[in-house]
RNA sequence: GCCCCCAUCGUCUAGUGGCCUAGGACAUAGCCCUCUCACGGCUAAGACAGGGGUUCGAGUCCCCUUGGGGGUACCA
């Protein structure tokens, strides 16, 4: 049986990255018909959890990635939460230090930092001397009467090769004599990552460890300690990072302000930024960014977009294929056709999937997606009342492909407005009102609209005849009519536009334009 | 410093020694469609980091250099 895990931090946000290695971990383990467990890694005792991880779960559930065992659902191997495995941890580093692979460092960090140093200055590579190392209870009561404490460390091998092989790496091979002695446990008797890791994956039967790369150069200490420990070691594989908007570092969650320089990041960020705004959502930069999954939720984005692309982010399946449902995403997802470099995040392309997936939701779906958008900015009920919902279904038609994430829908306030609350945007009125021809024609035609039947074939068999005897282009009359009556001098077609909003609004709009 | 990993168009990638005058997608530019926008259609520009080998033949194998990343923490 096929087990993988992903093990978030409560951090209170879920990193585009993070969500893009725990996909991996989800799709190979339903790709093999196995399980996927949800750890929760909160050994940080600072951050207060329950609202930290809310937000964490939330996302993966909306993104459709669910989870076997772990937070919330609990299950068999746990508990999942680290903070409630201190023993575990506790009782493994006894058995390492029973066999003799883990020792007693009395070291101060100073008498560290001055071995360190002494030895740096020789431009030898540093290992520990081990000078302060205590195996034996008569040298920890030495040790102890001197008022020194202890942590332990590893006692790691100083020569031979440790070799491993990495499903996405191939064959590695690192000098032991290249790993100092990591701490295990601190004075305080609380555990390190590398040690909870292992007795982590140990206890909840993880059979293939799928990581982000960084994680690459601990898996010799990993390895030294399942082995001392008598567990049976994983498969491993390291997937490349996932990279900043133009570059090849590692994506960061605390370098906004950088990729707000990157013109597509910004543009990306300012346009969430805008729809949160009419949504009234308080939003805090941390949080509310392209480089949280969070961001695009409340922008309203599609799941399956965002799961398409980053599958797409470090792995493919030939030459051509681009969309995935999920199913085909399970049947094809190998870990063998995963790329070895890191892959950097283009919100661009992102945004491309957003498009093409929406494109092919039907007009109910896409108005079940949009309502509480118009809800929230409160241009509709709430509840919506019948009408509403048939209205907001008929504009949503209307504008077609327009709408490329559920936000849009609020580009087209201007059908939910009443008559004055309309702002007219200042560079339309400039290039197709405030100009003497345009308001003349304006009037003849709002005339002609008085008794006109509010229907796109009757709009547009009137406007074609009033260009013609009027002598100008429909372009003239058209986009005029089009600012006066949304305010703005982009929207969709002017005669589904005049129909939708009705005779009364159209003309009491053209009123108050011409004025 | 030492160790490890990585390297094809701006970006994501295909490519596993001859099928490559390097294919696709996003983005970009031009044209077409057109009442604006969006969609769509067509076209263009655009890459094997550099240098050595191996081989009849190298994007593909090896070495070096360069660049990027990670580890070297009582972070994860």
């Amino acid at each position: 049986m096929v087990r993988t895990r992903f093990a978030p931090s409560p951090t209170g946000y879920l990193h585009i990255g993070g969500v893009r290695t725990a996909l991996f971990n989800w799709l190979f383990a339903r790709h093999h018909g196995g399980q996927f467990v949800l750890r929760i890694d909160d050994t940080d005792q600072g951050r207060n959890q329950p609202e930290a991880l809310q937000p964490i779960l939330d996302g993966f559930r909306w993104l459709g990635i669910d989870w076997d065992e772990g937070a919330e659902i609990g299950g068999p191997y746990g508990p999942y939460y680290q903070s409630e495995r201190l023993d575990r941890y506790q009782s493994a580093v006894k058995t390492l230090l029973a066999k003799g692979l883990a020792y007693h460092d009395y070291a101060t960090p100073d008498e560290l930092k001055a071995e360190r140093e002494a030895v740096e200055k020789e431009k030898r590579p540093y290992l520990p001397s081990r000078r302060w190392m205590a195996e034996t209870d008569a040298e920890r009561t030495r040790f102890e009467s001197e008022c020194r404490k202890s942590v332990v460390r590893l006692k790691m091998p100083r020569e031979g090769t440790c070799r491993f092989h990495d499903r996405i790496r191939g064959d590695m091979a690192v000098a032991w004599n290249q790993e100092t002695d990591h701490v295990i446990q601190r004075a305080d008797g609380s555990c390190l990552y590398n040690l909870a890791n292992v007795v982590d994956d140990f206890d909840m039967r993880i059979t293939h460890v799928i990581r982000a790369e960084e994680h690459l150069s601990n898996t010799p200490r990993q390895i030294f300690i399942a082995q001392g420990l008598g567990y049976p070691l994983p498969e491993y594989a390291h997937v490349p990072f996932v990279a900043e908007p133009g570059s090849k570092n590692k994506l960061s969650k605390r370098k906004l302000a950088q990729y707000l320089k990157n013109p597509d990041f910004r543009s990306a960020y300012e346009h969430g930024q805008a729809i949160a705004a009419a949504v009234r959502l308080t939003t805090h930069a941390d949080t509310f960014n392209p480089v949280i999954v969070d961001f695009y939720r409340e922008v309203g984005y599609l799941p399956d977009a965002i799961v398409n692309y980053l599958l797409l982010l470090g792995w493919s399946l030939d030459d051509k294929t681009e969309f995935f449902t999920r199913a085909e995403m399970i049947a094809h997802f190998s870990l063998e056709r995963v790329n070895k470099g890191a892959a950097s995040f283009d919100v661009k392309k992102l945004r491309a999937f957003q498009e093409r997936y929406m494109a092919l939701e039907s007009v109910e779906r896409k108005t079940e997606l949009v309502l509480p958008f118009l809800r929230n900015a409160k241009l509709i009920a709430d509840p919506p009342s019948a009408e509403e919902t048939a209205r907001v279904a008929a504009i949503v038609r209307a504008a077609g492909e327009r709408i490329k994430v559920a936000g849009d829908i609020l580009d087209y306030a201007a059908f939910f407005q009443s008559d004055d609350e309309v702002i007219y945007d200042e560079k339309a009125l400039n290039q197709h009102i405030r100009k003497p021809e345009a308001a003349a024609l304006l009037r003849k035609l709002r005339e002609q609209l008085a008794t006109a039947t509010f229907e796109v074939k009757a709009l547009e068999d009137l406007a074609l005849r009033f260009a013609a005897a009027e002598g100008v282009k429909l372009g003239a009359i058209n986009q005029p009519l089009r600012v006066a009556v949304t305010g703005k001098a982009i929207g969709f077609g002017t005669y589904e536009t005049l129909s939708l909003l009705g005779r009364e609004r159209c003309l009491a709009r053209i009123q108050r334009v011409v004025e």
